[in-house]
DNA sequence: TTGACATATGAACAGATGATCATATGTTAA
DNA sequence: TTAACATATGATCATCTGTTCATATGTCAA
């Protein structure tokens, strides 16, 4: 009871549209992607990547949260390989792994700001 | 205790960080845009919609899901006024309301296929 | 008006999420 | 080795989210 009457009202649009929506796996990762962006405390840390390599503790009092809060959002980046990271010393720095996420956020501004 | 022994490690890099960090107003716009896009049901809505014009009942055979759980994701939609819709008759019809998320959308699809 | 249909909405519930706290790991200097 | 520091991780908990179900609204035809 819940398709309308069992069927499509516009059937030649529906089956256009379908084609056009992504495969499971893009869809998965595009939905990864938006939700590594969706938070406010990853997005700061990842515009401030934007400007250079910040360690743990950089990334902590640029974004105002704690060193933990922050490197718990730094590992859903680095699993989802929007940031990586190099070790010095004692020191973890972290860099955007590409400009990508950089342009889509860029982008996202302008489009925000109009 | 949290901020590495009360001082900041890059002082001058965290100061230049910070200014590129975006306004909380466009904090937010950016995490509600990308929020909306973090779910594959919305997504699914938006790629269709992308093609053209649907009605709820279109929308629900697209995307797979219940016309119900399509109308709460429409709202949602509708508030951050990524679609519009009108009524023509008993069936209303939505489309995207411009082409930001659609290029959004299909930029994020080339870095992810990448 | 009434009935049938298309859509919208509220309540409720399960699952996901993000912060905090405690603790563990890895590194350097003494 | 031990102590101190920088970071990572697991557990916990409050909050948020998305779906479902029931019900409400709006429109048309009879």
């Amino acid at each position: 009871m819940d398709q309308c009457q069992e069927k499509v009202l516009h059937q030649e649009q529906v089956a256009h549209a379908i084609k056009n929506i992504p495969d499971s796996d893009t869809l998965r990762s595009l939905t990864d992607i938006f939700k590594a962006l969706s938070d406010p405390s990853r997005i700061k840390i990842v515009t401030a990547l934007a400007t250079c390599e910040l360690c743990v503790c950089d990334l902590a009092a640029v974004s105002g949260s704690s060193e933990s809060a922050v490197s718990h959002q730094l590992r859903i980046l680095r699993n989802l390989k929007i940031v990586r990271y190099r070790r010095e010393g004692k020191i973890v720095f972290y860099r955007l792994e590409d400009d990508h996420v950089k342009s889509l956020i860029s982008q996202s501004i302008e489009h925000v700001q109009e």
